[in-house]
RNA sequence: GGCGCUAUGGUGCAACGGUUAGCACAUCACCCUUUCAAGGUGGAAAUGCGGGUUCGAUUCCCGCUAGCGCUACCA
């Protein structure tokens, strides 16, 4: 295979927040797809817009995507150091006629009212502005010697430095290719004279470049063969093939991925939840199950398959999956994934995930790395069937990592209720203090032979006991769960729940 | 307002002219059961509307409607 048709594509962020679900997808797909085709795939931060970028969100967005389980072949790489690119390349269209300089102040056009700008095109047929309305065509595009002395004069004397704007075609349509939408044209007449560079803000020198021109610059010089983007870009793309042709470039293929919406199909927000990645890490998803997740919203391998490990993704993944329609972000569906990685992962591969729990909820033992590591991993075996998300490990199965849990109040109201239940208990805690072997089977003999010979259904035991052992309602099976924690604490919790056992049924 | 994109159960996807319209999540019922889950079985639930084209439309074309996107010197 030649280096020259290997694909080349790029993931863009823009440092103005965290990293949000929708550009993690675009992230994924974009990896995937460089993945899948043995290309290379480039980080590009793009923070030309002085005003809203954050540089110290870079980090953080760097950080979920390696939570994501992305990596990069290069970047990343920050358009605020390759201001010159983008300044010789609209210098080059200016040359070549592509481009114009507008003199206009920002806010003329700030707002996009468009009744206002019709009064520039003085000159033109009058019957036309009426009947259709005209985009952008700034009056500086077509200024005339004379005309564009006095602006520049003008201009000088003010000390501002004129935008440069592209001079759009007045006929004629703009095409570009789309793997998922398909062939695209649009009438130029639709396109207004974006502009390329803006004017330098009062106390600035630089002319910093807009999103179209520099993504494109960019993108030629990054030599990327394939944009994957959000849909959102679809309307904005005729643009960008309009600079790859005054800058006398072929564009690459584009493919516009269907954007992710909240549960009232509206643009995911904050009213939604959580939007950004690093809330879902935080909350613990395994990282693998929400990319899973995230993967089949707008993509699809074809059939029915859904639960697609990493190795199964980058060998099944091509843009020909993508779907054209908007996909609802489902969390349900999410949590669901969530507990299929949660019970069927190797016990091997999740053990990191809930080590880091335990440690983030302080009650790590660095043994369990160690000489009872095969204790740990059984451990996790047995509780993993119950838990949705990570710190279950470290809440509601506290009691088999820490001796520090609490009893859970509706636990006792449930099962610590009967009468009979301290008694009965102070003699079960004896019974196990002095049973010799500590198995599943004996144990369980030891409390059904106790409920026999007091006539109780051994379940009244079976829930109480659970309750003593571990402060739960909901725990696994209690013979096992016995055996993992132990007998010296099973015994000495069971003594340590006596007065709370009375203190419940007595009240 | 203009331009564009999209349209299969509540949700995510299959079916790319011929299927009793499939799978999964969610939901309901039952089974299993020491709790709670998981698991199993079954149920309810969809081709937005109207025209064409065709022997035959979920599938192709047109209109309508709805949703979304773009319409910035933001990306």
């Amino acid at each position: 295979m030649s280096t020259a048709s290997k694909p080349r594509v790029r993931f863009a962020p823009s440092p103005t927040g965290y990293l949000h679900v929708g550009g993690a997808r675009t992230a994924i797909f974009n990896w995937l797809f460089a993945r899948h085709e043995g290309g290379i795939f480039i980080l590009r931060i793009e923070d030309t817009d002085v005003e809203r970028n954050r540089p110290e969100l870079v980090d953080g967005i760097l950080d979920s995507l390696r939570w994501l389980g992305i990596d990069w072949d290069e970047g990343p790489i920050f358009q605020s150091q390759r201001l010159e690119m983008y300044r010789a390349a609209a210098e080059k269209l200016l040359a070549n006629g592509f481009a114009y300089l507008c003199y206009c102040a920002p806010e003329k056009y700030a707002g996009g009212d468009h009744a206002e700008v019709e009064e520039v095109e003085e000159g033109e047929e009058v019957e036309e502005k009426k009947s259709l309305l005209k985009k952008q065509r700034c009056g500086c595009r077509n200024l005339d010697a004379a005309g564009r002395a006095a602006a520049e004069k003008q201009a000088a004397s003010q000390g501002f430095q004129p935008a440069v704007r592209f001079r759009v075609p007045e006929a004629g349509t703009t095409a570009f290719d789309d793997a998922v939408f398909g062939r695209r044209e649009v009438q130029n007449a639709e396109i207004e004279d974006f502009v390329l560079l803006r004017s330098p803000k009062p106390g600035q020198t630089a002319r910093l470049p807009t999103y179209h021109l520099a993504c494109v610059v960019d993108d030629m010089e990054m030599r990327i063969t394939h944009v994957i983007r959000g849909a959102d870009h679809l309307s904005n793309t005729p643009k960008q093939a309009l600079i790859y042709g005054g800058l006398g470039a072929a564009p690459p293929i584009f493919a516009h991925v269907p954007l992710i919406l909240g549960p009232d199909k509206t643009r995911m927000s904050k009213r939604h939840g959580a939007t950004s990645v690093g809330s879902y890490s935080e909350e613990g998803f395994l990282p693998e199950a929400f990319r899973n997740f995230l993967t089949l919203l707008g993509w699809s391998p074809g059939d029915d398959a859904q639960f697609l490990r990493t190795a199964e993704l980058l060998e099944r993944f091509s843009l020909a999956g993508v779907s054209r329609t908007n996909a609802i972000f489902d969390r349900p569906k999410l949590e669901w994934f969530n507990t299929q990685y949660l019970q069927k992962l190797p016990v091997e591969e999740l053990a990191p995930y809930v080590a880091a729990e335990l440690k983030r909820a302080k009650i790590w033992r660095e043994e369990w790395a160690g000489a009872a590591r095969a204790w740990f991993l059984r451990t996790i075996d047995l509780i993993r069937l119950r838990t949705r998300l990570l710190p279950d490990f470290s809440a509601a199965a506290r009691g088999f990592f820490s001796d520090d849990f609490s009893y859970d109040p509706a636990a006792m109201e449930k099962f610590w209720k009967d009468a009979k239940l301290p008694a009965l208990m102070a003699k079960l805690a004896e019974s196990y203090a002095a049973l010799a072997e500590w198995n599943h089977d004996a144990c369980d003999k030891v409390l059904r032979d106790l409920a026999a010979s007091e006539g109780v259904k051994a379940g009244l035991l079976i829930n109480a006991t659970r309750v003593a052992i571990l402060g739960q309602a909901v725990a696994p099976p209690l013979f096992d769960s016995m055996l993992a924690i132990g007998k010296e604490r099973v015994v000495a919790r069971l003594r340590q729940a006596l007065p709370a056992i009375s203190a419940k049924t007595t009240s």
